[in-house]
DNA sequence: ATGTCC
């Protein structure tokens, strides 16, 4: 059954509430003509109708142009909830809690890495553990563990993985505060203990980039990037542990789901009321979840830190190697939005949806406060990625939301099917000038560039309907992969 | 995303 949609503008589309049993609100889906036909494929714009049933959500379940299927709530979607009449919903956060970005620039430039660039990858290859399953070098126990996930990136930098600055110019300093290390299972200690400072697998990655446009000087010169410029962008999360931590909850919310009276026309939406205690739990372990992958990206800052100073042989000075920005793209927050000219309290699940809170907004970084928050929109491997800041915009449409990335337009099988007889390393040199190196066996079929929504075309959607500024374009040229 | 099935 195909789900009844109207085209509201040139960016804006609009399931109506009346679509489907159960609706509270609409479903806003924010893509062009092109988007939409790459979206109409999969189950995408069903699940953000079925987003649209949530018990309290307020004013409309949003989709973003990276939209596609996921489990429950597509990837891609925002949806706002009262705390006194919602929910709060796994689904609506995803299996990766608190998968993000960070951005690392240098002072290094093209000229100066492209003659190492092998070098430098084989090395960041060498000392970051990537692929499912891997250990890396820190050891957490259930009795150390409370620390880390009290105190996120934090606590890394207190180990000398890192430098205080790095905290400044992270989403909420790198630390959600209300994590609660007893709500989390004796079984997601133990899938995360070996796993902090791990990479992971599937669409995690460590990459080396040029700045190769930019569209904003002035906010690209207050973020410290430059045409020419080395970058690095890392693509990582909470591992095994976040993963554990979802599937507790899930159930955990499944099996309460009668008790509470709540009726949903996809069981992978299973949630709780906000002031149950399936709900508190929850949010407790699933801020744990996000310290514990903050605390995840700042080891692994450090350690391409590291590598860096080893190849180009430069003090941390010269090198110029800071925190440009990192974002929670998984992740549910309590913060405050004007309804109806109202100032509300509202539980914000961003799920594939990166938070883009405008200028001035009091949470930013003081440095930052002029131009708004930097977005970081990673794309495939091959193409592109872009920085953006939040907008006024943002604020007003989506809870201060916008895109993640380029949104896939193959499944994993497809993809690996479609990539059968090809060598995707060899394509990835020769036809774009990117050097990888990959520890599974298919994960670059997977992740091959035709596997993914071109990013060029979700940013400009973005740009174009005002939920966040293009600032600037960067260019893979060295990546590792799990 | 993920000890890609406890």
């Amino acid at each position: 059954m195909a789900i009844p949609i109207e085209r509201l503008d040139e960016y804006r589309w609009r399931i109506p509430p009346d679509a489907k049993p159960g609706m509270r609100v609409p479903a806003i889906i924010f893509a062009d003509e092109k988007l939409m036909d790459q979206i109409r494929h999969d189950l995408s714009l069903e699940q953000a109708a079925n987003s649209a049933t949530l018990p309290g959500i307020v004013r409309a379940a949003y989709a973003m142009p990276d939209i596609h299927q996921g489990y429950g709530l597509p990837i891609g979607a925002v949806v706002a909830t009262d705390p006194e009449t919602g929910v709060v919903t796994p689904g609506g956060v995803g299996y990766d809690i608190n998968c993000g970005v960070r951005l690392l620039r240098t002072e290094l430039t093209r000229t100066e890495v492209l003659p190492r660039l092998k070098e430098l990858v084989n090395g960041l290859f060498a000392t970051i553990p990537t692929g499912v399953g891997t250990q890396g070098k820190v050891r957490l126990t259930r009795e150390n563990a409370r620390k880390p996930l009290e105190q996120g990136a934090r606590w890394a930098v207190e180990q000398g993985l890192g430098e205080p600055e790095d905290l400044v110019t992270a989403e909420a300093s790198g630390c959600i505060a209300g994590a609660d290390p007893d709500a989390v299972s004796p079984r997601a200690y133990e899938r995360g203990r070996a796993q902090l400072g791990t990479l992971g697998s599937g669409n995690h990655f460590l990459e080396v980039q040029v700045v190769e446009k930019i569209y904003d000087e002035q906010a690209a010169n207050v973020l410290g990037l430059f045409p020419g410029q080395v970058t690095v962008l890392i693509h990582s999360g909470s591992r095994g542990f976040g993963h554990q931590v979802c599937t507790d909850y899930l159930a955990s919310m499944e099996r309460a789901l009668k008790k509470y009276g709540i009726q949903l026309p996809d069981r992978q939406l299973a949630c709780t009321p906000l002031r149950s205690e399936e709900a508190s739990a929850y949010l407790g372990a699933m801020r744990a979840a996000a310290n514990y992958a903050w605390t995840n990206r700042q080891c692994l800052t450090h350690w391409a830190r590291e590598v860096f100073q080893q190849v180009f042989r430069k003090s941390p000075r010269d090198l110029g190697m800071w925190v440009v920005y990192d974002v929670a793209h998984n992740i549910a927050k309590l913060e405050e939005h004007e309804v109806d000219g109202k100032k509300r309290r509202l539980l914000v699940h961003r799920k594939g949806a990166t938070r883009a809170f405008p200028p001035g907004h009091p949470e930013l970084p003081e440095r930052y406060r002029s131009i708004g928050q930097p977005v970081l929109v990673p794309g495939d491997m091959g193409r592109a990625s872009f920085v953006l800041v939040g907008t006024d915009g943002a604020m007003r449409e989506t809870f201060g939301s916008t895109c993640h990335g380029a949104g896939r337009v193959m499944s994993r099988a497809a993809a690996i099917r479609a990539a059968r007889g090809r060598a995707i390393e060899r394509e990835l040199e020769d036809t774009h000038g990117v050097y990888v190196r990959a520890s599974g066996r298919d994960s670059l079929k997977e992740e091959m560039p035709e596997a993914y929504k071109n990013v060029q075309d979700v940013v400009t959607v973005c740009h174009n309907a005002g939920i966040s500024r293009m600032v600037v374009k960067l260019k893979p040229i060295g990546c590792i992969k799990g």
